[in-house]
DNA sequence: CTTATAATGATAATCATTTTCAATAATATA
DNA sequence: TATATTATTGAAAATGATTATCATTATAAG
């Protein structure tokens, strides 16, 4: 089917599907764009919702199932905030700067992307990478940094 | 009932749930004292199990409800390591270093407890969280650090 | 166009965690 | 110490996210 969907150009991640042997779909298409047009830290629902409005053939477990597939393709990580469901995010945004960590408020749930100190906080988190997988020979692939506390309103309110 | 179990000495924890309002009970006690007891990171059903062995009237539930008060009286972090279920650890270890970080092996789920460059590592947090605070105005109470990887067997076996 | 098979989606199953609610036990008070 | 108050408990059922099953469908190669 090449009609509505398959149509537009060829996209960058498209390589490393025929490279790794995995077919290039439509529902895989329509999930990549949305988390690719997506700034936010989306859930599978959230996702699968977005993906629907697109392409309401689309079934919940195809979005499971391919998000585990971009997750070992490195294309996407997936977080937990805590409360109990996980989010998901594209490695390589093609907008904003891709390396970011969280601020999690613990009782709203809202979540803030940050990127500042990134680069000296780069420099510590190598040079530690660096010794531990020394000390442990621990290959390490990827980290999350988390901060968890009370956002701006939540914090006023206890007040 | 003070026969079996209420009798020791009365533990630094009593005087924090005197101090919200909480009662001190049997499973309370015991759940403390396995998380006290325990290196480990372990799940709720690990500290259920090990609850059951000392107190077997113990049920799931007030494990659960147990860890919940402990988190929010600050005594025990609750942490996710991506494989579906949470682990918790008492937050002032009376024996070991208490600020530690994760190791995470995605492929076996081992976890690598690792004290190393806490130092540096907490400067920069601090001086973080400091800025972040200000810039966000976000309240911060902890945050969590973890590497994910291939462990030492994992490794080796992927080759 | 045909074929082989990877991928899909509806459904059911799983499993950690929560909720419900009557029974019980911890504390304050008499 | 006995009693009243009410927080806490535990069994069972409910919830909700994620995963497994399996017949059907669509992709990519020839």
């Amino acid at each position: 089917m090449q009609g509505r969907w398959g149509g537009g150009p060829a996209k960058w991640w498209h390589g490393e599907f025929r490279g790794c042997g995995y077919r290039i779909t439509i529902p895989r298409q329509i999930i990549l764009q949305v988390l690719d047009e997506s700034k936010e830290h989306l859930s599978a629902e959230d996702i699968y919702l977005k993906v629907h409005n697109i392409y309401p053939a689309i079934g919940l477990t195809t979005v499971y199932r391919t998000l585990e597939l971009l997750i070992n393709m490195g294309l996407v990580f997936k977080f937990d905030f805590g409360d109990g469901r996980a989010r998901y995010e594209l490695s390589r945004g093609a907008k904003e700067p891709s390396h970011h960590h969280h601020l999690i408020c613990t009782k709203c749930g809202r979540i803030i992307d940050y990127t500042d100190f990134v680069d000296e906080e780069l420099e510590l988190i190598k040079k530690t990478e660096k010794e531990l997988s020394k000390k442990y020979n621990f290959e390490i692939k990827n980290h999350t940094i988390q901060f968890y506390g009370l956002c701006d309103e939540c914090s006023d309110k206890e007040k």
